[in-house]
DNA sequence: CGGTTGTTTGAGGACGTTCAAGTACTGTGG
DNA sequence: CCACAGTACTTGAACGTCCTCAAACAACCG
C-alpha cells in the first residue's frame, strides 16, 4: 500500500481514531485496487473475504431478490469502510458491491481484522462507533421510505447535499448520474426527473446537472426535515 | 433489579457474552420497569439517557416526521437492547419508543454504561456484534421495502414467522396485533388484511388469528425468500 | 350488555411505475 | 474538428398498486 493510501485511509471516520501502529499492522496485509465503473467488488450470499475501504470514488451497496431484480441499498463514498457486520459476524454478504465511478479501495483481509479486533480494543471501539453511524443512516432510510413521497424524498436529498446552508439560495453541481441516485431514493430515474421538476414550485430550478436552489430553509420545510440527521 | 431479571438480562444476545462480573456492576446501576400498553418510553429528537433492554413484552420503535405522521421502523421483542447508537455516539434519539403489549424493561444508564463500555473490551465487543446483527435487520428490511410487494413482505414476514419449518405444512397463532405488523411492514390494516386474503392463491388459510399454511416452501417462492437472514 | 377497539370489505382516487418515444449528452474514431 | 454511436435523461400516456374514506362486522372488556 502507498504512503499515501495508507495516509487516507488513517483519515477515514472508522480508522481515524485507531493508533496508527494498528493501522499499519492490516494495512501490512491490505492491498488497493482501482476499478472501473461496473466492476463487482462481491456478490449477495457470498462470503465476506476483505474489508473493503473506499479511498477514492463511489460504490453501490445492490440488494437482489432471486428473481434477478435489483435495488440499491446504500451508495458507499470516498471514506466509507464495508461491509463490516459480514466481516464480525463471519455471515454471508447481504448485498453485492458494484463500482459506480472509478474507484479506488484498500481491501483489507478479514481473518487478520478479525484477529485485530479481538486483541485491540480500540480498533473494535472505532468497529462500534462506525457501525452505529451506519447504523442510523439506515434507520433514517427506513424512515424516509415509509414517511415520504418520493418529491419529498427528493427534496430532503437535495437538502441534505447543501447541508451545510442553513438557508437562503444554493447552487449544486451534482457530480453522480441521475439513476444512481434515483435508485438510492428508491424511485426511477423517470420519477426523479419528473420530481426536481415538480421542484420548481418551491424554488428549484434545474439545467442538466446544475440545480440552482432559491431558498434552502424552504425546500427543507417542504421535504419536512428536522434537525436529526 | 431482582435476581430473576439480572437471570434474564445474561441471557440477552447483547448480554450473553459479557463477563458475569461487568452485567453484574451494570445492574447494580440499572431499574425495572413494568409498563402498560401505549406506554411512550422516549421520544425521536430526545437524549438517550438509558439502555433498555426488553426483558419481557413488545414495543415498537416509531418515527416521526415534523409534521406529526408516524411510521413503524422497527418492532422489538424479549432480549432486545435498545437504542445503543444514540448511546454510543450520544446524539439524539432518531425515532420514539412506544410499549405495543405489557412489558418488563431494564433501564441502564447512559452514563455508567459508556464508561464500562470503554473500560471493558468484552463489552464493547458485544455491543458491537450486538449492532452488526441489527445492521442486517435493517438492511433486510430496505431490501424488503424495495423490492417487495405489499402481498410479498407479508408472505415473507408470514415465513419468517415458522423459519424452524423448512417445508410442508405449518400453523401459526399470531399473537401481536394486525395492525402493528401491518405498519411495520410499511401497508395500512386495509392492505394487510387484503394480502392475507390474497394469500388463499398460494395455500394460506387465515381465522382470526390462527393462521394455517399449506407449504411453507411455496410461500417462500411466492414472496422470494433467500436463505439469507 | 353496551361501548370501545380492532378487523374486514368495498368504492374511489392518488401516486408512482411501465412502456414508448424523443432529446441531449459523452466519448471515440475518422 | 466533426460525425456517429451509445448512453443518459426527459416527457407523455396508460396502467397497477396501495391508500383513503366509509361502513359493516367481530372481539374484547368493563
Amino acid at each position: 500500500m502507498k504512503a499515501s493510501d495508507r495516509a487516507t485511509l488513517g483519515r477515514t471516520p472508522m480508522f481515524r481514531d485507531v493508533p496508527p501502529e494498528i493501522c499499519d499492522r492490516l494495512a501490512i496485509g491490505a492491498f488497493v485496487q482501482t476499478l472501473p465503473k461496473g466492476a463487482l467488488l462481491f456478490e449477495q450470499g457470498g462470503e465476506a473475504e476483505f474489508l473493503h475501504v473506499l479511498l477514492e470514488g463511489r460504490c453501490g451497496l445492490v440488494g437482489a431478490r432471486s428473481d434477478g431484480e435489483e435495488c440499491v441499498v446504500e451508495i458507499m463514498h470516498a471514506g466509507s469502510a464495508f461491509i463490516l457486520p459480514a466481516i464480525l459476524l463471519e455471515a454471508p454478504y447481504l448485498m453485492s458491491a458494484r463500482v459506480l465511478e472509478t474507484s479506488r479501495i484498500a481491501m483489507i483481509p478479514a481473518g487478520p481484522l478479525r484477529r485485530a479486533l479481538d486483541q485491540e480494543p480500540h480498533l473494535m471501539r472505532a468497529a462500534a462507533f462506525d457501525l452505529a453511524r451506519y447504523w442510523r443512516i439506515l434507520v433514517q432510510q427506513i424512515k424516509d421510505l415509509k414517511l415520504r413521497s418520493a418529491h419529498e424524498r427528493v427534496a430532503a436529498h437535495l437538502s441534505t447535499m447543501c447541508r451545510q446552508t442553513a438557508a437562503g439560495p444554493a447552487v449544486l453541481n451534482l457530480d453522480q448520474e441521475f439513476r444512481s441516485i434515483a435508485a438510492k431514493l428508491g424511485m426511477t430515474p423517470e420519477s426523479w426527473s419528473r420530481s426536481i421538476r415538480q421542484l420548481e414550485t418551491v424554488g428549484v430550478r434545474s439545467a442538466g446537472r446544475r440545480i440552482e436552489i432559491e431558498d434552502v430553509a424552504r425546500l427543507r420545510a417542504f421535504a419536512g426535515v428536522d434537525g436529526l440527521q
